[in-house]
DNA sequence: TAAATATATGAATAAATGTTCATATATAAG
DNA sequence: CTTATATATGAACATTTATTCATATATTTA
């Protein structure tokens, strides 16, 4: 018999299914802090306007520092944080380096993002 | 004539170009801030165990804490967060408050993240 | 080789955020 | 009406994070 503190609601059998059925499905530990970790990324205004101009074109990072009236260094660091987390790539060009979208799971996600927001 | 501390990369044209169609696609200032804090709800592990949780069953913020071993008031917090987002929403029965996702772009929006880190 | 341009980055600072602790609110039971 | 249970919440503290500033690296041009 299980001591008093542990149980909860009252509701014993229901607490047992549910800890069998959320240790069968909860991703692993390190699964589920690279996600947050994604979505740190996705967290951000300035980084999501850095998407929203990729979304159009390949642009350079000073390119993008005018477009977004902010300097290159805080870009720069930007663009950093999108590159280690594979949202886009980098290509030299001369003095410039030129950004892109990495894939399109970019789209789909900022996509549904902004259909939950508008549906209030 | 533009001032030499206004140009950029000497592509003055494609700059121009640039400016035209961002300013056509850009999101308002209200939506982009918005997504941010969308996003920043999914940055959390935390938060993302309790999604994951009520991704298999409707629960109360008792068994929410107990099976993601962790204080009740810690949970109650992050709940709040994701009630004022819409992503989850509950419900009064007795004593308890069960809590349930609000609707489905949750479901999608975690997929994409999952397909995205395990594509590397 | 030296100067100019484009980008990256480390350190510092200010702001935002998650958890804990104490406590308030709400419902049920005695 | 008093006590117990379930949940919510404000304040405090520690951690994380975005921007700025100064400077380093890399490429092109003179």
């Amino acid at each position: 018999m299980q001591k008093k503190e542990e149980m909860c609601c009252e509701a014993l059998e229901i607490h047992e299914e549910l800890l069998k059925i959320v240790d069968d499905t909860m991703p692993e530990e390190t699964e589920l802090y690279d996600l947050a970790e994604l979505f740190k990324v996705f967290g951000d205004s300035t980084r999501i306007r850095i998407l929203f101009v990729l979304f159009e074109a390949e642009v350079c990072v000073c390119d993008l520092a005018q477009v977004l009236n902010m300097t290159q260094s805080a870009i720069s660091h930007q663009l950093k944080i999108l590159r280690q987390n594979r949202l886009v790539k980098s290509r030299r060009e001369g003095k410039s380096i030129f950004y892109s979208l990495a894939d399109d799971h970019v789209r789909t996600i900022i996509a549904q993002g902004r259909e939950h927001i508008r549906e209030d």
